[in-house]
DNA sequence: CTGAAAGCGCTTACAG
DNA sequence: CTGAAAGCGCTTACAG
């Protein structure tokens, strides 16, 4: 591979010391100013050779290099959920390429392909100036290690582990999820069912959480409303039990398979129901190609800009207080909820 | 910010030299091999202080880094064509992953932010082992000089630039828009329109040449088949007049918006026209969300993979012949084609 | 205003 | 079997 022209060719071809051509290329404006024949005269040279500086060298001199990681745990691009990934990742590049920084994708196992190795694969992740973390877990040794050294990092989710010190950009489920519910009783419902999956990842805590705080706030009752399933065990025959119950409004979990609320509008349609005249359906979040389902909106999108930013202020050394911010939710009205019927179903 | 442990530390620790550490870490079993006893040693202090080698200085000083670049001239996640891009950054994902390689994203401008200057940007590059490029232009001049450097570097697509020398992975549209058309004159298709967009990127005029060569090959006509057309001009009307003036089939050119494919599928829905009983329509491509519709399958995340296979080969110095691949298209039977009426229409 | 020198953390001949 | 030394291409005090 031939040599690409580096500080010292153009020294030579400018009659200079290298020590000049790093300075006048580094456009220091400031202090010890050259003079302006000595720099057109570098400039020229370094067109001329076509110089383009090595990223790698000047990583390794000084200590940015305006490169951001991305470090996701298991894949960087599931497929089976990209609806809910692809946003993100648009976010986080169209703020990176508006900042003008790269992006490194550390893809797992950093090298070996074996056992992934979290703590080396991690520390890999110093190669960038700063960087974004995905995933459901946090590995907290490694993570630790990263946040006292001091290297900036953040993390794409709502992250409470090692004692609130993570700084994060996560998403308010609470107030969503509250806020649909809210609706439903604000509409008369009374007899509410929230239906969520069996996984306790922090964003189905938090959609619970809105959902029964909304429920107290409207002096609901809160037993037996929540109820855990699995997408296979909803169907017909389950919904069908509930409105016969008296059950007037159903609140169905978004994860990010889109599996659980699939399984309950199909489930609602199969036991003939129509919403909202038989049954008010919301789902705390926005299932795919359906947006006529009453919901929220997840700023996905916003998400991956605002991780970005708040990770160049951090590098940048701005910003060293709002480290962990919560973004609203828009709420989307939809055509599946409606006002609950006046005289009680029996 | 703390500083990490290097290799310096180690010998410290170890009571042996940092060339030692190199050579024990670096794993090297060929030519001298080191006392079992250093090794060990060296091993343990590595693993006592948390030592991960800094790859900026692996690089700088070797010169690899287990980096593959991916450079897009826009923007790589372009959310209008989300499920376009998806499948194969998936796939380059996948690849790279299993094969233990990161992913830097040059993100287009690589610093300033002003206008991209693709020489620098794409100079850039270079930081990594090798490099993914994709987008519709080929900047000839920094690409030749990467070239000319033996810098390894794979297109993602189809390239005819640079006399030929440009490896790429690409799809073979010819072959698989003839087969189409095949099967079409197979059924006694013979009066035919293929609705192309009037863009001429290589996967456009691919298309349209395996559309033609395959009339030729079936002794159909080719005079007035090939129409180019806005998404905005494909309508109710003109698909009206197609089937007035005796055409039996329509094929449709899929490009990375499908704009085209749509409007097509629309306009024949709202002609009154039911496939394939009052037509053929079939699709050079696969619309979203329509896998009834008859055409073929881009096979988007082997191009991905392949693409990032490809590039590692030639890394490792493996593969110096085979540099320019044409993947195979999956035939969609669907059922929106069927034979044509017996009897000429009037 | 400009240059010689050290250093960033590694690898790689080359000696011993 | 192990170490001293040079070098990768830059930046950054520090002298002149």
């Amino acid at each position: 591979m031939a040599r690409a022209p580096r500080q010292a060719d153009i020294a030579a071809a400018a009659g200079v010391s290298q020590t000049t051509v790093s300075l006048v290329l580094s456009g220091s404006t400031d202090g010890s100013r050259l003079a302006e024949a000595t720099r057109q005269r570098v400039l020229a040279a370094a067109e001329q050779l076509g110089y383009v500086p090595d990223p790698v060298a000047t990583r390794l001199a000084s200590s940015r290099n305006r490169m951001l990681g991305v470090y996701t745990f298991a894949t960087a691009f599931p497929t089976a959920v990209d609806g809910f990934y692809y946003p993100i990742l648009a976010g986080i590049e169209a703020e990176a390429a508006a900042l003008g920084q790269d992006l490194v994708l550390f893809t797992g196992t950093g090298g070996s392909g074996e056992r992934p190795d979290h703590r080396a694969a991690i520390r890999r992740t110093r190669i960038a100036d700063g960087c974004l973390f995905f995933g459901r877990h946090v590995p907290e040794e490694p993570i630790d290690w990263l946040l006292g050294d001091g290297f900036p990092l953040v993390y794409v989710g709502r992250r409470d582990e090692l004692g609130g010190r993570i700084p994060f950009v996560g998403v308010d489920y609470v107030a969503a999820s509250a806020e649909v519910v809210g609706r439903l009783a604000a509409l008369g419902h009374r007899q509410i069912r929230y239906l969520r999956c069996g996984d306790d990842a922090l964003s189905s805590t938090d959609r619970e959480q809105g959902v029964l705080a909304a429920l107290r706030t409207a002096r609901l009752p809160v037993r037996r409303v929540v109820v855990r399933a699995e997408a296979e065990a909803v169907d017909a025959g389950l919904i069908s039990r509930w409105v016969a119950d008296g059950v007037t409004a159903v609140v169905v979990e978004e994860t990010d398979t889109g599996d659980l609320s699939a399984a309950a509008l199909a489930a609602v349609e199969s036991a003939g129901l129509v919403c909202p005249r038989d049954l008010s359906l919301a789902v705390l979040g926005q299932p795919k190609d359906r947006p006529d389902v009453s919901g929220f909106e997840v700023p996905r999108w916003e998400l991956g800009r605002r991780s970005v930013r708040l990770l160049v202020d951090q590098i940048t050394g701005a910003r060293r207080r709002t480290d962990q911010q919560l973004l609203a939710c828009r709420p989307v009205p939809g055509s599946t909820v409606g006002a609950a019927p006046t005289a009680p179903r029996r």
